[in-house]
DNA sequence: CCAGACGTTGTT
DNA sequence: GTCTGG
DNA sequence: CCAGACGTTGTT
DNA sequence: GTCTGG
């Protein structure tokens, strides 16, 4: 599926449409962020997980991750780096993710939901190949990803900052797109890398993930 | 037991 | 980390 | 996934 | 055309 996206968002700016209290929701390295309206794999992209402080107390981020996901027990990147003869790593199939030793022990704890503008598909016109632009067709209203896990309870909405969030961004509303991420410390213990993978399944699905 | 993979898209 | 194949 | 490069000489 | 980099 997706292997282009777009996007214009800010920290600042993802920060609001992730919602929860103010206060809770954290930026992290979102200053990698750059506006892009062809991202690939490798670039940074917002990612909205839930941090636990403590047993009790979680709270939200968001995280600027690469696009592309190392997991934590890699030897080498480029063992996951299917541009140089690794395994496929930014897209998977959610049909089965669930029998996959590479997915299957993210799906629990390690979910995130990924914000896009839109992304592309290629349309294949006889031999050449035309990108198509998928966006949400609807303005951006205020809406943020809401904290509870029931499907049943309505969409919160930013009742007092609707209108300033809708100064410094697109109009139309983002994509909620659902993710996993891993965590990828380097052999030699210097570096530490965020990598995710997009994973796809339906919307409603998605928000019931957060 | 160890070694090696672990993935995706799009197609004649 | 975890499973499959040899 | 697409975009972009694709090279040489001669050197503190 | 083919490979690398993002």
């Amino acid at each position: 599926m997706c292997g282009r996206g777009a996007l214009t968002l800010s920290g600042d700016r993802c920060r609001r449409i992730a919602g929860g209290d103010g206060r809770k929701t954290k930026t992290r390295g979102c200053e990698r962020l750059r506006t892009k309206y062809n991202l690939g794999p490798m670039n940074y992209v917002p990612v909205v997980r839930t941090v636990e402080e403590s047993a009790e107390a979680l709270s939200r981020e968001v995280c600027a991750m690469r696009w592309g996901l190392v997991p934590s027990f890699a030897k080498r990147a480029e063992d996951f780096d299917a541009f140089k003869g690794g395994s496929s790593t930014f897209n998977a199939r959610v049909e089965g993710a669930e029998s996959s030793n590479l997915w299957r022990r993210l799906l629990d704890r390690r979910r995130c939901v990924v914000l896009f503008d839109g992304f592309y598909e290629w349309k294949a016109n006889g031999k050449s190949k035309t990108p198509m632009f998928i966006r949400n067709r609807d303005e951006y209203d205020g809406h943020t990803i809401p904290w509870s896990t029931k499907t049943d309870e309505e969409p919160t909405k930013m009742e007092e900052s609707a209108d300033e969030s809708k100064i410094d961004g697109p109009e139309h509303a983002p994509l909620f797109l659902a993710g996993l991420y891993d965590v990828w410390h380097q052999k030699d213990g210097l570096g530490i890398s965020r990598a995710l993978v997009l994973l796809w399944i339906g919307l409603r699905k998605v928000l019931t993930w957060t």
